[in-house]
RNA sequence: GGCGGCGUAGCCAAGUGGUAAGGCACGGGACUGCAAAUCCCUGAUCCCCGGUUCGAAUCCGGGCGCCGCCUCCA
């Protein structure tokens, strides 16, 4: 068995991975745009680039990773007009843009460590990085790869020619499909904004740096090329992102990029998740129609069973995601963390060759492009196998945790919860008495009675415990 | 108009040439005074049609259906 293999967007195909430099992975993550909360369409791009953290660390690589956070220049319409949506948020809101963008990358960052997503070596904030992409728009205006409208600098996607490679567009295809609101003055339809002029019927805006061109701010693209290349190199190992920023996002990376940088390829590896499928519904942050974690906490679900969900299908494929199929992704959570709980004390001799079969299978899952449903499958192979002795189910299992993240070393089953309040503690124990009378009548109409209050009493040999529905 | 993905048991889904992983739900059983919780058992020939092949869910062609990208979006 070779080593890890991983879908790379570049080349179309699965590839064996290798870093560039030796036993050092360098991995840039494309991070959040800081206007709202994360929803958990979002929070499966984090967990799809954590996954793909923990499978370079199982291959012992030292892992670098850098996720951005977007706080400026992210626009709401097209990529080259609209209004800023950290702006608009604030504006709404009455806070400062740096409030809000601090508020939400509280929230993301809340949200990740909840999920089990292991910290990142950097994060790197746009505006933190503003000379660094001035310095990049000066070196691309310096070769000839940019020209100058009223509306800002361009890039000119007509000078490089391999622009359409990557997300393999078919440009002509695209220019004939009408394309309204367009910047006048742009010299191809692809063309974007290196560095943007504020609008001069806009009023003033809020986020405003002075560069040799003027006053403005950077074109969203660039803070990934600027920042990525910074922290990891003028070319490193992998890139990741969502699907929906192969054709614009990340064709536009790789083009001032590699103009910048004289160097191809710029990434070696592109790694691209798929979405949600909301049935239709789709869900994005600037609609509103969007659940986030708390949501689903709200309704009682650990923040763990969300990652549960999330393995149970490939990255790349699309996820249908509804209130049923988060209901047995919970439950399925809650017993494997039930079977964790009564095998991770257990004493006992290990028999190496019977943990073998199982390891390699969960090793061959996850070296084959990350899959994770293969991988809990697993798990759960070894949660149910009548042959292991309980200290080698735990030894697979706790393994098997390092890639899956479902903390199974501390979670606790929902079985095991048991509340107490004085009241309630006293009904339970009249039922107990009616039960010990053998009135069954009253002690069944005194779980009646707390049922209708969403409290469950639950009769272990240890005698009964309850706990809220 | 251009581009891409998907369609596997009630649901979420693995599987890309040799007779279909896993989870959830349902049903049956054990346990229980009865339940709940827990444990065990049980189910599909893979959207339709045609083709290639000794052999296809898996390859090719044609349908039908769903989702997405090309413009902010994970």
């Amino acid at each position: 068995m070779e080593g890890l293999v991983l879908y790379n967007t570049r080349t179309r195909s699965k590839q064996a991975f290798a870093p560039i430099e030796a036993g050092h992975a360098r991995l840039y993550t494309c991070g959040p745009t800081v206007y709202a909360a994360p929803h958990i369409g979002n929070l499966r791009s984090n967990l799809f680039a954590d996954l793909l953290k923990r499978a370079l660390q199982l291959e012992g690589l030292r892992v670098t990773q850098v996720i951005n956070v977007t706080d400026v220049g992210h626009l709401t319409d097209d990529a080259d007009a609209g209004e800023d949506k950290i702006e608009q948020a604030a504006a709404r809101s009455g806070k400062s843009v740096a409030e809000i963008a601090d508020l939400y990358t509280a929230q993301w960052l809340a949200d990740r460590e909840r999920t089990q997503c292991l910290p990142p070596e950097v994060i790197c904030k746009a505006t933190d990085h503003i000379d660094e992409q001035i310095e990049m728009v000066r070196i691309l205006e310096a070769k000839g790869y940019s020209y100058r409208i009223d509306d800002g600098i361009y890039f000119d996607t007509a000078r490089f020619p391999g622009y359409a490679d990557f997300a393999r567009l078919n440009l002509e295809g695209q220019e004939s499909g009408a394309r309204i609101g367009d910047v006048p003055g742009k010299r191809n339809p692809s063309d974007f904004a290196l560095w943007k002029f504020p609008d001069p019927d806009g009023g003033k805006r809020l986020q405003e740096w002075d560069s040799p061109w003027g006053r403005g701010f950077p074109g969203w693209h660039l803070e990934c090329s600027a920042m990525s290349s910074k922290y990891l190199g003028e070319q490193f190992d992998i890139h990741t992102g969502g699907v929906d920023h192969i054709a614009v996002h990340h064709s536009n990376e790789i083009a001032q990029s590699e103009c910048c940088y004289d160097v191809h390829p710029w990434v070696a590896f592109w790694l691209h998740n798929e979405f949600l499928d909301l049935r239709g519904e789709k869900m994005s942050k600037s609609k509103g129609n969007v659940t986030v974690l708390d949501d689903l906490i709200a309704a009682g679900y650990p923040a763990l069973a969300f990652r549960y969900f999330f393995l149970q299908a490939h990255y790349r494929q699309q996820q249908v995601f509804s209130d049923e199929a988060m209901e047995a992704a919970a439950t399925g959570y809650d017993r494997l963390v039930g079977v964790a709980a009564e095998v991770r004390d257990a004493d006992g001799d290990i028999d190496p060759a019977k943990l073998t079969p199982f390891r390699e299978r969960f090793q061959q899952a996850v070296r084959d492009d990350l899959n994770a449903p293969r991988a809990l499958a697993t798990a759960w192979e070894v949660a149910r196998s009548g042959d292991l002795a309980p200290a080698e189910c735990w030894a697979l299992l706790r393994e098997f945790d390092a890639f899956l993240g479902l903390d199974l070393e501390h979670a606790e089953p929902r079985r095991s919860a048991s509340e107490s309040d004085p009241r309630i503690d006293a009904l339970v124990e009249q039922r107990q008495a009616a039960r010990a009378a053998k009135d069954f009548a009253e002690s069944d109409r005194i779980r009646d009675e707390l049922a209708a209050e969403g409290v469950v009493i639950e009769d272990t040999p240890d005698g009964p415990r309850w706990r809220r529905a």
